[in-house]
DNA sequence: TATGCGCCGAGAATAAATAT
DNA sequence: ATATTTATTCTCGGCGCATA
């Protein structure tokens, strides 16, 4: 066995990276809704997937905290407001007891809070605001994937998710999503994968074509549902959406080597199904 | 007005880390 | 050794929007 010299970073002249495999890690994190839409807008990123979290949808996250002792339903709800009975509940000997201990309303514009015990309008109120202030760790890593959705393709390196393949040309935005996580105190992990080795060009291949396979199985799915209630604007999507995919596997055929010819084939399959099914719609409305 | 569709949050399932 | 907490993905259902 030779022994080789460290080889310098980036790996060697004449050996590019095929991309990185990359992790996230936002555990523990708890930042404002604007401190993070600021962390989006200073990296440069699109801030619009960051929204905002409607009183409604808070006072379910406030619940959580207001539960000890008692249990929330909702009672009623009509444009403006939706109103709550809080019950209490506590031991009794052998069994449980429950008082009704208030009815509360939550105005949806405004997530102003009102009821009549006071007290407890207060505590109500503050777990309110808190839950539309505030970001868990789950919701960036809701926002990193859907930047990733928007904006660059992420290969699951495992069913599961979690680890992903990167291919090399979207560096420049991971960068960027860094940027954005270093600024909220989360982390990214980056393996830079060169090209040339056996196992690592395997992995690659396999990863990508795997995803891509998934597109295209979406895509097939899709069409078999389609009927003649279905909208033209749905079949025009399907279509674009399969005109998409076409081209990622065309820009990831050098990741892909023996396996994108199988690719090609499933696609040009549900295009072609696509099609038929089209014929068949505009055979059908004709009739009709 | 009804319907398809995308978005969002909840909850389940799962896994891993940490506390008891 | 067991229970609890935390994080993650996946699926489901409700809501609002656009459109026929």
């Amino acid at each position: 066995m030779t022994t080789n010299p460290p080889a310098p970073f980036p790996v060697a002249a004449g050996a590019r990276l095929l991309g990185e495999v990359i992790a996230w890690t936002c555990s523990g994190v708890a930042v404002t809704h604007p401190a993070l839409v600021a962390a989006l807008r200073d990296a440069g990123l699109d801030d619009g997937v960051a929204r905002e979290l409607a009183p409604k949808h808070a006072f379910t996250r406030a619940c959580k905290k207001l539960s000890d002792q008692r249990i929330i339903r909702q009672v009623a709800e009509d444009a403006a407001t939706v109103r709550f009975q809080f019950t209490h509940e506590s031991r009794d000997g052998d069994r449980f007891a429950y008082t009704l201990e208030t009815l509360l309303a939550l105005d949806k514009t405004t997530g102003q809070v009102t009821c009549d015990l006071p007290g407890l309008a207060t505590l109500a109120q503050e777990h309110l605001d808190h839950a539309i202030d505030a970001r868990s760790g789950a919701d960036v890593t809701r926002v990193i994937q859907k930047l990733f959705d928007r904006h660059a393709d992420l290969f699951p390196v495992r069913p599961q998710g979690g680890v992903y393949f990167m291919p090399d040309r979207h560096t420049g935005f991971v960068d960027r999503v860094q940027a954005m996580l270093g600024r909220i105190n989360g982390q990214i992990l980056r393996f830079p994968v060169p090209g040339g080795t056996p196992e690592g060009d395997r992995s690659v291949k396999e990863s990508v074509a795997a995803g891509l396979a998934a597109l295209v199985d979406d895509h097939r799915k899709a069409v078999a549902q389609f009927g003649d209630d279905t909208r033209d604007e749905t079949l025009k999507r399907a279509a674009s959406k399969i005109r998409v995919t076409q081209f990622k596997i065309q820009a990831y055929a050098e990741y892909l080597s023996d396996e994108k010819a199988k690719l090609d084939r499933e696609l040009t399959a549900a295009r072609d199904a696509l099609r038929q099914k089209v014929e068949r719609l505009a055979a059908v409305l004709a009739v009709a």
